[in-house]
DNA sequence: ATGCTCGCCGGAATCGGACCTCGTCCGGCC
DNA sequence: GGCCGGACGAGGTCCGATTCCGGCGAGCAT
């Protein structure tokens, strides 16, 4: 218990446990004594009474006073997002897989990704649905139509060619999506360039 | 897909799919044309169209139409009983424990129980609920009694040793629970016997 | 005296509610 | 065909309230 906080109206920490404050996330911990328990104020189980916790500003000092780790938030481990450790590395991990790996493109699917991870497939919409706020196969969609704008930018590559280096599995597809993203078909991005062009970097 | 079943009027295992009769568990078989699973009729999961399923006779035969066992009711487990064959193994094997390993006699908890089967003590709360209508320690408070109830009318042990080898962690315990149950203390269970005895059956 | 029963009492275990994660299957959609 | 999201269940975690437990000591009968 922190000395001193009983005087001066309400200690910060007080409001932070109540709204479980993702901005105090980290910097204070809560003990219960009734299990013996210490969480984060973030943690998503329901709140004891007032009465049964007090305030910790460590986890070192947490298990200090006898409390052990909350199973749910993990107070022990070191970094703290705005979610879970484990929920965020899967989706990262998903993410990069999507972005950088092209895990989607192709005759990629879903379910193959999701075993990857070690989870259904199921869940791993769920994830992105709660984490990232769209599903694999939007956040997959965004990122070829984002590799397929660099490439538009930055080299003179046929339409065919960008499709499918940016990962679509056809050039009817890249043409239908870039031109819902960017309210206009992909010629049309590249004209400004293509207007006074130098000279074609690629072979006739 | 059995033949003739179109004509005079419905077939009892229509009905018996609709109200998931457990009467009709194993007698027959569900296969779901746009998954290519096959169930029990009292499978938990929402029930598909009626248009989309076709009834089987068995096991064997949903497989050799090419269907895969629906992994929440599992159709291709020998024996069917009310409920699932997991829960029901588990749930057996902890009566077991308890009744005739005395698991939660003298210091067991219903937390080790729970490891030794490998859920937790919340769970394990639950299955003897829903199947045995009755909570773990009830469950060995019974099995205790039932023990108490054969000593006392076999031997002439004296009234501690039976509560000890019944499994009583005291002679307190087992005046108070005995007497709760049959709204009478153990030496009045015993005095008919008593009145008139052929000789005592232990060492004096 | 010895053995059995029972009221009292503080601490520990149990009980059941609330909420969450994840798996499975389904119909609808594209 | 794959993707999407609804429905629902299994199972885990924490919590407050309740019950259970075992020791102590006092009656009571043999």
């Amino acid at each position: 218990m922190i000395a001193g906080m009983e005087q001066d109206g309400e200690h910060p920490w007080e409001r932070a446990w109540r709204e479980r404050d993702p901005a105090f996330d980290g910097r204070f911990f809560i003990g219960v004594r009734t299990t013996g328990v210490y969480c984060r104020c973030v943690c998503p189980v329901r709140q004891p009474f007032r009465c049964k916790i007090e305030f910790l500003p460590s986890a070192a000092a947490a298990e200090a006073a006898g409390f052990r780790p909350c199973l749910r938030c993990r107070p022990e481990t070191a970094h703290f997002c705005p979610a879970w450790k484990d929920s965020l590395a899967t989706i990262e991990r998903a993410v990069w897989l999507i972005v950088a790996e092209g895990a989607l493109d192709g005759d990629g699917t879903v379910d193959a990704l999701a075993d990857r991870l070690g989870i259904t497939s199921r869940h791993l919409h769920r994830l992105f649905i709660r984490h990232w706020g769209a599903t694999p196969s939007a956040v997959a969609r965004t990122a070829r139509v984002q590799r397929a704008k660099r490439l538009l930018d930055m080299t003179g590559l046929p339409m065919s060619d960008i499709a499918l280096r940016a990962g679509f599995g056809s050039l009817r597809r890249f043409n239908a999506v870039f031109s819902q993203v960017y309210r206009w078909p992909p010629s049309a991005m590249r004209r400004p360039r293509s207007v006074s062009p130098p000279h074609r970097p690629t072979s006739p």
